[in-house]
Formats: C-alpha cells, sequence, structure tokens
RNA sequence: GGCCCGGUAGUUCAGAUGGUUAGAACGCUAGCCUGUCACGCUAGAGGCCGAGGGUUCGAGUCCCUUCCAGGUCGCCA
C-alpha cells in the first residue's frame, strides 16, 4: 500500500508504531475543531484514525487545519504517539493513538455531501442509489465488496486447482425461446436483426463440453429482463461450472466442497459433510417448497385422507376436486396469537391464492376452532393425533389445489418464524434438492414447458414414460438450498441428439422451430458429445448469505432500482435521433 | 399488469378535524473555545410540502391524473 503519499493505512497503525513518523492519506470523517487545538478523524479503506494540530507543534498545518471540513482529501505527515490515559477511545481499534500532524495537504476539497458516512446512518434508498460513491465510502459497504473479491478469489482457486478453466462466453448472442424475457440488441450491420444479451451462458458452455474442454467454470453476468425483487437485479453474476464424463455425484461432490471452502475461508464456519439430499418431493410434503428453510419445524402434514368425506364443504369439495387438505402445526403458539393476529395470517394466505385459513387452537381440556362444529369426534381426534397436537399447539390448515396449498403453507411457515423470531443468522442448513420434475404444465400456452431447462435429462427409469406420462418425469436436476434460499442449481444434459428430438417434441417445439432456435447445438451433438453436466450459483445471493444481507442492491456496486434504472447515470436514456436511424429503428409514440 | 406503503429544509422526520408567518433534530455557515472523539456554547441561513389538474373564500392536508422510490403477487430459477 506504500506511495509517495502514504507509507501506511490509517486503520493498520497500532501501539507497534508509536513514535514512528508516517505520512498518511483519506478523507475526513469529522473535525473537532476546539480553538486552539484541531482533531481530525482520517478515514480510509482499512480504518479511521484521530489526527491532532496542534499550534505548537506545526503552526503552519494547525493553520491550514481550519478550512478542513468533511470528506476533504488530506494527506497528513505526523508521529505516532500513545494517547495519555483518559483521552484513549475504546469505540475505535486505534483509540490508543493519534497522530500528532507536523504537515497537511489538502489534496482536495468536498461540497458537504448529503450522506454522513456511517454504517448507521438511516437514508432513504434513492439517495443511496444516487450518490453511490459516496453510500460505497461506508465501512460496511466496503466490507461487503472485499468479501465479494474474496469469495471469487476463493472459488477462482479451488476451481483452478482441479483443472477448471475459465473461459468467457459472448455477451451479444441468440434469443432463447424458454425461460426469460431477454435483453435485446440491435444489430447496426444487420438492420432489423436483434442481438440477445445471455440469461446465462448454457448453450455456450455444453459447446465447451463438445470441444473437450472438459471442466469450464466462468464468472459471468447474466441479464433477465423480468421484475425486481428485494434478490433480484436484471443483471447478476453467476459462477457457472460445466464438467464432462461425469454425472451426479461427481457434480454434487466437487461442488458441495466448493460451498464448504468459501464458508470456512470467510466466516470459519464448518458446514458437515456430505450435505443432506431431499427429494423434490418429500420437500414440497414437507415443507410446500423446493428451497426449504430446515432450520425449524411446523412441517406440513396431510390431512386428506381424513377429511375426504366431512361435513365441512370446503374440506371435501377442496378433496374432491381433485386438491389436497394440509396443516402445520405452531407449537406451543396456542397463547402466542389473539385473533386478530390469526385473522391477519388468514389474510396473509390470500395473497397466495388460499381461500382462507383454517385453525384449531388446543387448550387444556377443549378446543377452540371456527370449523370443530363441522367435524366429528372422530376427525378432530384424527387430525390432531395426526398433527402431534399437544395442550397450547395452534394448528393451521389450508385446503384448495394442492399447489395452493403448498404455497399457502410454504409461505405461513416462513412468516411465522419471522414473526416468532424462529430462526438464528448464524446458523446454517444446507441441502440439495433432487430428483425434480423434469417438465412443468403451463396453462397459459397449455403446453409443458422444462422445469429446468431443455436440455436436462430425464432420470433413466423414467425416460421409457417421458412421452406417454411427461408429468411423472424427474430430472436429473439438483439444487443447492441454504436457509430457504436457492443458491444454485444444474442438472446432467441430454448429450444424445435422439432423446433431445424427442424432448422437443414433448415440450411441443416442431423439428424446424428446434432447429431454427437451437441447430448450432443439435448439429454440435452429432459430431461426439461426451455426457456432461454443470450448475450455476448465484453469486451475489452467495454474498448476501456470507453478509447477512437481505437486500440484493447491497452486494452489487451499482446495482438498478424497481424501474430498471440506474439513479447515479440516469440509464437507461432516450436515443438520439440520428442513432435510431443509424440502427433502422422506429420508436413509437406513448401516449 | 394487480395490491400495499411512502414522497414536507442538505438528511431523517412531525405536521387530528382544510384556517394566520410550515416545525424539530442532525447537518450547514459565522463567532468563541488547548484534550475532543456524536466536542461544547452563541448567533444565523436554509422550503415550488414530487409534478399537473380539480373542489373550496382558503389545500402540505380532500379528490383525480401522473412521476419517483420501496415491498409483494404475477413474471423470473
Amino acid at each position: 500500500m506504500k506511495t509517495s503519499k502514504r507509507s501506511h493505512t490509517c486503520g493498520t497503525l497500532g501501539l507497534k508504531n508509536i513514535g514512528e513518523s508516517v505520512k498518511l492519506s483519506g478523507w475526513v470523517q469529522r473535525r473537532r475543531d476546539l480553538g486552539g487545538l484541531i482533531f481530525v478523524n482520517l478515514r480510509d479503506r482499512s480504518g479511521i484514525i484521530q489526527v491532532v494540530f496542534d499550534r505548537d507543534i506545526n503552526e503552519e498545518a494547525f493553520n491550514l487545519a481550519h478550512e478542513i471540513r468533511n470528506e476533504f482529501v488530506l494527506t497528513i505527515r505526523g508521529v505516532v504517539t500513545h494517547r495519555e490515559k483518559g483521552q484513549c477511545n475504546d469505540s475505535i481499534p486505534t483509540g490508543h493513538i493519534e497522530i500528532k500532524a507536523e504537515h497537511l495537504e489538502i489534496l482536495n476539497t468536498a461540497k458537504t455531501p448529503p450522506i454522513y458516512i456511517d454504517d448507521d446512518d438511516v437514508l432513504d434508498e434513492s439517495i443511496r442509489l444516487k450518490y453511490r460513491y459516496l453510500d460505497l465510502r461506508k465501512p460496511k459497504m466496503q466490507n461487503i465488496l472485499m468479501i465479494r473479491h474474496k469469495a471469487t478469489k476463493i472459488i477462482r482457486d479451488y476451481l483452478d486447482q482441479r483443472g477448471f478453466v475459465e473461459i468467457e462466453t459472448p455477451i451479444l448472442t441468440k434469443p432463447t425461446p424458454e425461460g426469460a424475457r431477454d435483453f435485446m440488441v440491435p444489430s447496426r450491420v444487420q438492420k432489423g436483426s436483434f442481438f440477445a444479451l445471455p440469461q446465462s451462458p448454457q448453450l455456450f458452455k455444453q459447446i465447451l463440453m463438445v470441444s473437450g474442454m472438459d471442466r469450464y467454470y466462468q464468472i459471468v453476468k447474466c441479464f433477465r429482463d423480468e421484475d425486481l425483487r428485494a434478490d433480484r437485479q436484471p443483471e447478476f453474476t453467476q459462477i457457472d461450472i460445466e464438467m464432462s464424463f461425469i454425472n451426479e455425484e461427481d457434480i454434487m461432490y466437487i461442488n458441495e466442497r466448493m460451498i464448504v471452502e468459501i464458508f470456512k475461508k470467510i466466516k470459519g464456519y464448518d458446514i458437515p459433510l456430505p450435505i443432506e439430499r431431499m427429494t423434490y418431493k418429500e420437500a414440497m410434503d414437507r415443507f410446500g417448497t423446493d428451497k426449504p428453510d430446515t432450520r425449524f419445524g411446523f412441517e406440513l402434514k396431510d390431512l386428506t385422507n381424513i377429511v375426504t368425506n366431512c361435513e365441512f364443504n370446503v374440506f371435501s369439495n377442496a378433496v374432491n376436486s381433485g386438491g389436497s387438505v394440509r396443516a402445520i402445526n405452531a407449537k406451543g403458539c396456542g397463547e402466542k396469537f389473539s385473533r386478530r393476529e390469526i385473522d391477519a395470517l388468514g389474510e396473509f394466505v390470500k395473497q397466495y391464492k388460499a381461500k382462507g385459513l383454517a385453525w384449531i387452537n388446543i387448550k387444556d381440556d377443549s378446543i377452540k376452532s371456527p370449523i370443530s362444529k363441522f367435524l366429528s369426534e372422530k376427525e378432530l381426534t384424527d387430525i390432531i393425533e395426526i398433527m402431534d397436537g399437544q395442550p397450547g399447539d395452534l394448528i393451521f390448515i389450508v385446503a384448495d389445489k394442492t399447489q395452493i396449498v403448498y404455497d399457502a403453507l410454504g409461505q405461513l411457515r416462513l412468516e411465522l418464524s419471522k414473526k416468532l423470531q424462529l430462526t438464528n443468522n448464524n446458523e446454517y442448513k444446507f441441502l440439495w434438492i433432487t430428483e425434480f420434475p423434469l417438465l412443468e404444465f403451463d396453462n397459459e400456452e397449455k403446453r409443458y414447458t422444462a422445469m429446468h431447462h431443455p436440455f436436462t435429462s430425464p432420470i433413466d427409469e423414467d425416460i421409457s414414460i417421458l412421452e406417454s406420462h411427461p408429468d411423472g418425469v424427474r430430472a436429473k436436476a439438483y439444487d443447492l438450498v441454504v436457509n430457504g434460499v436457492e443458491l444454485g442449481g444444474g442438472s446432467i444434459r441430454i448429450h444424445n441428439s435422439e432423446l433431445q428430438e424427442k424432448m422437443f417434441n414433448v415440450l411441443g417445439f416442431s423439428r424446424d422451430k428446434a432447429w431454427e432456435k437451437f441447430g448450432f447445438l443439435l448439429e454440435a451433438f452429432k459430431y461426439g458429445t461426451p455426457p456432461h453436466g454443470g450448475i450455476a450459483f448465484g453469486l451475489d445471493r452467495l454474498i448476501m448469505i456470507l453478509t447477512n444481507t437481505d437486500n440484493i442492491k447491497d452486494v452489487i456496486a451499482f446495482p438498478k432500482t424497481q424501474n430498471h434504472s440506474c439513479l447515479m447515470t440516469e440509464a437507461p436514456s432516450i436515443a438520439e435521433e440520428e442513432r435510431l436511424e443509424e440502427l433502422g429503428i422506429l420508436v413509437k409514440e406513448t401516449e
């Protein structure tokens, strides 16, 4: 770090440096002018140190120090001294020393900033994004960026040591018919034609396997033109990995060890190996989601068989029209929620299309429930037994189409854990979700779509029913989940062009359309394709987990707002007439 | 596209029922102050109440439209 403008960095100085003459450069955190004595807290990336300007030490520096304001950029030279007893500040690491300034150079002045550089300063997010360079001066933000750097370094080292090669793939590429909406880029040279920005380098990494590169990875930007969420940005980063001559076990083995290494090196946290496996079906049945948070209980139980013929029409109708009735037992919550709060939870599940939320509050010698009058004694006892109901418990029941029941109860579980603070941020429960369905039925398009992507291989024993019972086919796909967050996912790919064509057929792609969209891949597959598969992790989400952040914008240096704009650069902006002309684009007037 | 919440000083916010000159804290400016560290004291400046329209004698406040920011459903792995 030593340069002509500094001998040390602020935060790294300590008692060991006492008596040394040092040169420091940084920003003014704060100035305290006592009249005959001026204190300045000087900040750089490494930390903060107090500088004293004293007329008796150097009058010229002292006089100049009157001009100092917050966020001025300074170089100071002085001697590291031990602070006297009673003058120490235990709230900063360098609080037992200070620099007696012998020389001051003001490298630059600063306007009064709209953001005070302090981790605890409360600010509207739009101000933070507009003045992102100031927001990024905060130690907390700098720490996140440094952890992000450290994580990618560990990943690169880990993969390099195991023979992986980082290869760049195009950003200007071809649109993909399945999956998210593509960002489009017009071609000037071929007017009317457009590139798409990649949603992921999926096809290229498979082609690289055909090329014999064997083990590929890339830490790469991906683009999806969809709406934002607290954990979603239109451009984000993937750790993209592909390997040849492997099966699912090989992929999970090598990748879970990479995650273990990241957590060990960054957090000193030991993830027990091997990481637990759970099938998709089990995850849905027990947690109502394919990314369960297994740090707490409240698991789903199936009541369908008990209430099939019950008097309560809401239940029996749901069952008879092909749905199900399921419940969770909020252990020990019978006294924790008021009637009003329970009603609010009923409103909560309506967000997920549930029509209502039934509940049974088990008292010491009675039962309180709005639905008990519709249920027989036997049905009630059976429900309580299957739910392992004890006095003090509160059982929540949802009856509907099974997917809605899963959604509503799965989300209710999370809501309850939030309200009851059941989870500990320093605990990490990893698991692999396996045996995903290969396909899901798209009600709008009235056809099957690939749950992962169209190149995912079915499980061998299910290939025979691919065309007769598509919804029963399981995929060689796997997701890595931690604390209810999907960190990454991947699959073994189809490497046989016959099976691939069958797959397109099931997806309702004509042979012509498949060749128009993916012809280059199908053609490549005819020239000797090794069995291959891979995985991709969301780097941003990984960093969120590592830094205990719940906002993806905080782990990206220059993120976008919900409106897809960058408040700092004011992108996107209206294109100039000449540029549009050049591109052959006519912009429609909007009302 | 739907739903919810917000927009008042540089910043964070307060402004019941519409009613004189729109407040506070922090920050900022000036002066005083030699051991402060959220320094202290004194004085001061600072507002298109997001924008447009409407109702009204009168709108920060009520109504409509719109823009911006956040959360969420749809969408998206």
